[in-house]
RNA sequence: GCCGGAGUGGUGGAAUUGGUAGACACGACGGAUUCAAAAUCCGUUGCUUUCGAGCGUGACGGUUCAAGUCCGUCCUCCGGUACCA
C-alpha cells in the first residue's frame, strides 16, 4: 500500500474492476428484497453540472448504503433528451438536433462513469429513440381509444413576425426573442390529456406517501385546488343567450353587482361587432403575456360590453363587462364580481365606479368604504337568507337555485386537463392523422411508430416536420389525409421513464408487468424540487393511467422522494465602459481576508485589478460562475467530490460551492487513508488481533468503542432515516478525531482499533466508494467491499454508567453535574442546589419551582 | 399576485420530541517541523466585558419553568406558477 493517497490512479483501478465484475448489474430475485433507487435523469445538454453531480450523489450512496444493508438495488440511468435546447443549439451550430444530442449523451456518460456511480448501465435508455416513444405513442392511442384525450383550442404566444409558437421562455418583455415582435395570444386547436378525471385519486392518495417531503404533497395539493361551490346560469337580458359562473361564495350572490366575461369571451366577440371601444380592448387583450405570474400581476382592466345579466335570484339587472383577468380556457371564461367581498373585484368596482354592495356582516374595525370584507359571515341585506352564517347561506341558495333550475353544487379543481400539444420539432410526433372531413383518428397500432426524420436542417423558425411538405402525407382507410404535425410536451417522456427502466428492450410491448412489478414502486427517488408540481403529478398521473391499462399493480410510483436544494457559486463582476456587468469566473479570483477571517477585497488572478462580489447565485452560464466538475475530478478524484457534496449542506437545502470546502473534503480522505495505512504496516508490537474475543478492556478501550457505536447507531439512522448526509460524515469526523488520538500499543488497544476502522472504512463506502474499495482490501475480511454488510451496533458497548447534569437557574446554566445513570430526582436536585454557583444566584431568593428533566437537566425556578 | 421553502459565529452548517445554541468543517490567528516553503501535526477562535457576568439564532410581539424550535404580525431571499427541463 502506498502511503500517499493517490486518487487518480485508485479510481480508475476501482471503476474498471466494477465494470468487470458487473458489480451493478440489477437482476430480479424473487423473495430477496429489492430497493429500487432512482435519479431523475438528465436532459442531455452538453456536460455534467454540479446539480447533476450533486443528485446523483445522493441516490449513489442511498443505493450503496441500500445495497450494504443486503438489498437487491437497481439504479438505473437514462437521458430525457427530446427537448427545446436540442433545437436552440442545432441552429447555433448549424447542425442537427439528433447529432448534437447523441454526442452530448456520448460525454455525459463517460463523466457519470468517471464519478463512479453504481449504474446497471444495461438499462440506458433515451426518450429521442424510436424503440422507446413508440411505446409512448402507442399509449397514447390507447388513451385516445378510451375517451381520455380530446382536442380542444387552447392559447399560446404567437410570433407575428416569425409566424410561429413560442415557448414562455422565448417570450422576453412581450417580445419575441428572435423577432422582436410584440407577441400576440393565438389560439389554436390542441391534443389533451384529461388529468383532471383523476383528480380526486391525485388529491386524497397524496396521503399515501409517506416517504415524501410534507411541503411537496402541500404544492401539490394546493395546486389540484379542489374547491365546492355552485354553479349557475346567467340570462343575458332581452335575448335568448346566457353563460355559466362558478363561485365558491355563494353565500354572496346577493352582492353581485355586475360580472366580468374574458375579452375573447363569444358574447363579448359579438357585443364588440358594434362597440369600437370594446373592440380595441378585445384586440388589446391579445398582447397581455399568459402566464400565471402575469395574469395575476397585471393592472386589472375592462370595458362595459353594454350588455345586461338578469341575477338568478333577485332578477335585478347587472352589467356586464369585458376584463383582462377573465381567462377563456379557465372554468367557463366568466366570473360573478361581488366587489363587496372581493378585494379584486372592489379594486375593479373602485376604479370603474361600479356599485359596492355589503351583503355580509363585517367584523370590527371592517370598513366596506375602504376595502373588501372578505371574511365569512352572517348575511345581511340578502332578503330571505339574511342572518344565516356561510354554511347555511352555501346550502339555502344552492338550494334554491337548483329548484328554479338555474345552477348546482359542484366540486371543482383548479388543475387543468393536460395540453399536450407542441409546435417544434425535437419531440415525439403525435400518433394522430387529420382527415379530410375534420376529424382526427389515431395512427393504427402496425403503422407505429411514427418516426421523427434526425437529418434534418433547421431554418431557425419552423420544424423541419412541418415545412417538409412531404412528411404528413398519408393514407386513412384508402383516403389522402395529413399527419399530425405537432410533438409532445416532453413531461410524457419523463412520466413513465421509471417504469421503462424494468424492461428497456422489450420490443414487444410498452413494459413487462412482471418485470414492472417485482421493481415497481420506486423505493426513493432524488431530484430537484423544481419539479415538484409538474412533473411528480404528471408522473402520478400517467402511473394511474398504467395501472388502470394493467401495465402495473401499484397506485403511486414513488414511494419516497427526496427533493435536493440548487448548488450555488461566488460570483464577481467589473462594470464594463458601457455601464453592464462583467461577470468573472470564481476560479479566476483571489480574495484577501483580514485578522478575523472576514473577505475584504477580491483580485482577478489573470490581471491583478479588482472585481466587485455580487454574493452567492445558482451556477450559471449567465453569471460565469459554473465550476466544472470534470475539473474538480481531474485535480482531487470524484471522491473528494462526491464527500465534499455530501457533507457541505443537508441534500433539501441549497449548496454553496467552496474550494477550501473541497480541500477539507480531499484532507480527511488522506487522513482517513494515513490512519488505515500506519495501523496495518504497524506490527512492532505484534500482529493486529481481528477479534476481540477474550480480551479484557480497560476504560479508554471501552469509552472508544462507546463512541464508535453511537457512531455506528448515529450514521446508519442518519443515512438510512433522515437522509441527513451531512451530520452523518460529521460524526464519522468525529470518530476518526478519536481513533487518531488512541492508542495502538497493546492487543486490546489494536483490537479496539482493528473493529473501528472496518467500521469507519464501511460506513465511508456509499460516500467515497472507490477509496473504500481500496482500503477493504487491506483492513477488510478478503471479500469486495460492495459485497459486505454495513456494521452492526453492539448495544452493550452503549451502556453509560454516568449522565452530564445540566444545572439551569431561571434557564441559564449554572453547573454541570455527572451523576450515576440511575440517580434520583432528590439526589440530583441536592447536588445541583449545593453547588456553589448555583447557590450563589438562589441567593436571597426563595426556590417556587424544581423542574427535572430524567438524565439531562434541573432548572430551579427563584425569585 | 398566489402556492411552497429558507434566514443561526468571519463562512458552510449542527442542535432529531420545547431542555447546555454554535457539533463537524472551512477561514483566521499562534506554535511545532523545515535552511526555507509546501504538506503535516498541536493549540486558540460567537460578541461585549469592570473577568462577576451580560448579550446573542432576520425584525417586532406573545405562550412557557425553559423557545433557533410553538403562536401572531412583518421583512428579505430562493423555487414553482401549467410551452425551460
Amino acid at each position: 500500500m502506498e502511503s500517499i493517497y493517490n486518487p487518480q490512479a485508485i479510481e480508475a483501478e476501482v471503476q474498471s474492476f466494477w465494470t468487470t465484475n458487473q458489480t451493478f448489474k440489477a437482476v430480479e430475485q424473487p423473495g430477496k428484497e429489492k430497493f429500487y433507487c432512482l435519479s431523475m435523469f438528465p436532459y442531455p445538454s452538453g456536460k455534467l453540472h454540479m446539480g447533476h453531480v450533486r443528485n446523483y450523489s445522493l441516490s449513489d450512496v442511498i443505493s450503496r448504503y441500500q445495497r450494504m444493508q443486503g438489498k437487491n438495488v437497481m439504479q438505473p440511468m437514462g437521458w430525457d433528451s427530446f427537448g427545446l435546447p436540442a433545437e436552440n443549439a442545432a441552429i447555433k451550430n448549424n447542425s442537427a438536433p439528433a447529432k448534437w444530442t447523441y454526442k452530448n449523451i456520448d460525454y455525459m456518460k463517460n463523466q457519470l462513469k468517471s464519478l463512479g456511480f453504481g449504474y446497471d448501465w444495461d438499462r440506458e435508455l433515451a426518450t429521442c429513440k424510436k424503440d422507446y416513444y413508440r411505446w409512448e405513442q402507442w399509449f397514447f392511442t390507447q388513451l385516445f381509444e378510451k375517451g381520455l384525450v380530446y382536442k380542444k383550442n387552447a392559447t399560446v404566444n404567437w410570433d407575428p413576425v416569425d409566424q410561429t409558437v413560442l415557448a414562455n421562455e422565448q417570450v422576453i418583455d412581450g417580445r419575441g426573442w428572435r423577432s422582436g415582435a410584440i407577441v400576440e395570444r393565438k389560439e389554436i386547436p390542441q391534443w389533451f390529456i384529461k388529468i383532471t378525471d383523476y383528480a380526486e385519486e391525485l388529491l386524497t392518495d397524496l396521503d399515501q406517501l409517506e416517504g415524501w417531503p410534507e411541503q411537496v404533497k402541500t404544492m401539490q395539493k394546493n395546486w389540484i385546488g379542489r374547491s365546492e361551490g355552485v354553479e349557475m346560469t346567467f340570462q343575458v337580458a332581452d335575448s335568448d343567450d346566457s353563460f355559466d359562473i362558478y363561485t365558491t361564495r355563494p353565500d354572496t350572490l346577493m352582492g353581485v353587482t355586475y360580472v366580468a366575461l374574458a375579452a375573447q369571451h363569444p358574447l363579448a366577440l359579438a357585443a364588440a361587432k358594434n362597440n369600437a371601444e370594446l373592440a380595441d380592448f378585445i384586440n388589446d387583450c391579445k398582447t397581455n403575456k399568459a402566464t400565471e405570474a402575469d395574469m395575476a400581476t397585471m393592472e386589472k382592466k375592462g370595458v362595459d360590453t353594454g350588455l345586461k345579466a338578469v341575477h338568478p335570484l333577485t332578477g335585478e339587472l347587472v352589467p356586464v363587462w369585458a376584463a383582462n383577468f377573465v381567462l377563456m380556457d379557465y372554468g367557463s371564461g366568466a366570473v360573478m364580481s361581488v366587489p363587496g367581498h372581493d378585494q379584486r373585484d372592489y379594486e375593479f368596482a373602485k376604479k370603474y365606479g361600479l356599485a359596492i354592495k355589503q351583503v355580509i356582516e363585517g367584523a370590527d374595525g371592517d370598513d366596506i368604504t375602504q376595502a373588501a370584507i372578505t371574511e365569512k359571515g352572517k348575511l345581511i341585506n340578502s332578503g330571505e337568507f339574511d342572518g344565516l352564517n356561510f354554511k347555511k347561506a352555501f346550502k339555502a341558495i344552492a338550494y334554491k337555485l337548483k329548484t328554479e333550475n338555474k345552477g348546482q353544487i359542484k366540486v371543482n379543481y383548479r388543475l387543468r386537463d393536460w395540453g399536450v400539444s407542441r409546435q417544434r420539432y425535437w419531440g415525439t410526433p403525435i400518433p394522430m392523422i387529420n382527415l379530410a372531413n375534420g376529424e382526427s383518428v389515431p395512427v393504427p397500432a402496425d403503422q407505429l411508430p411514427v418516426e421523427l426524420p434526425e437529418d434534418v436542417v433547421m431554418n431557425g423558425v419552423t420544424s423541419p416536420i412541418k415545412d417538409d411538405p412531404e412528411w404528413a402525407k398519408t393514407t386513412y382507410n384508402g383516403e389522402a389525409a395529413f399527419r399530425e404535425t405537432d410533438t409532445f410536451d416532453t413531461f410524457m417522456e419523463s412520466s413513465w421513464y421509471y417504469a421503462r427502466y424494468c424492461s428497456p428492450s422489450d420490443d414487444k410491448q410498452m413494459l413487462d408487468p412482471e418485470k414492472a412489478n417485482y421493481w415497481l414502486p420506486v423505493d426513493q427517488y432524488v431530484g430537484g424540487i423544481e419539479h415538484a408540481i409538474l412533473h411528480l403529478l404528471y408522473a402520478r398521473f400517467f402511473h394511474k393511467l398504467l395501472r388502470d391499462f394493467g401495465l402495473v399493480n401499484s397506485d403511486e410510483p414513488f414511494k419516497s422522494l427526496l427533493c435536493q436544494g440548487m448548488v450555488l457559486a461566488d460570483t464577481y463582476y467589473r462594470e464594463s465602459d458601457n455601464g453592464a456587468q462583467d461577470w468573472v469566473a470564481p476560479t479566476d479570483v483571489e480574495v484577501e481576508r483580514n485578522e478575523k477571517g472576514q473577505v475584504t477585497s477580491a483580485i482577478s488572478k489573470l490581471d491583478g485589478q479588482p472585481v466587485i462580489s455580487a454574493g452567492m447565485s445558482k451556477m450559471s452560464k449567465s453569471k460565469n460562475n459554473g465550476i466544472d466538475p470534470q475539473e474538480v475530478i481531474n485535480q482531487y478524484g470524484a471522491d473528494t467530490v462526491r464527500l465534499f457534496i455530501m457533507f457541505t449542506s443537508p441534500p433539501e437545502q441549497t449548496l454553496e460551492w467552496s474550494d477550501s470546502g473541497v480541500e477539507g473534503a480531499h484532507r480527511f480522505i488522506k487522513r482517513v487513508w494515513k490512519l488505515v495505512h500506519d495501523f496495518s504496516l504497524n506490527h512492532e508490537k505484534g500482529e493486529n488481533p481481528v477479534s476481540l474475543e477474550g480480551l479484557t478492556l480497560n476504560s479508554a478501550q471501552k469509552t472508544l468503542r462507546r463512541e464508535l457505536h453511537k457512531t455506528i447507531h448515529k450514521v446508519s439512522d442518519d443515512i438510512g432515516r433522515r437522509n441527513t448526509f451531512n451530520t452523518a460524515i460529521a460524526a464519522i469526523m468525529e470518530l476518526m478525531n478519536h481513533l487518531s488520538k488512541a492508542s495502538m500499543d497493546s492487543t486490546e488497544d489494536r483490537a479496539v482499533m482493528h473493529e473501528a476502522i472496518q467500521a469507519l472504512v464501511l460506513m465511508l463506502t456509499p460516500i467515497v466508494p472507490h477509496v473504500c474499495h481500496h482500503l477493504w482490501q487491506i483492513i477488510g475480511d478478503g471479500n469486495p467491499v460492495e459485497n459486505t454488510l454495513w456494521p452492526q451496533v453492539d448495544e452493550a458497548a452503549l451502556v453509560e454508567d454516568e449522565k452530564l447534569i445540566i444545572v439551569q437557574v431561571n434557564g441559564k446554566v449554572r453547573a454541570k453535574l455527572t451523576v450515576a445513570a440511575d440517580a434520583s430526582k432528590e439526589h440530583v436536585e441536592t447536588l445541583g442546589l449545593n453547588e456553589e454557583n448555583v447557590a450563589k444566584f438562589i441567593d436571597g431568593k426563595t426556590v417556587r419551582k424544581v423542574i427535572y428533566v430524567p438524565g439531562k437537566l434541573l432548572n430551579i425556578v427563584a425569585n
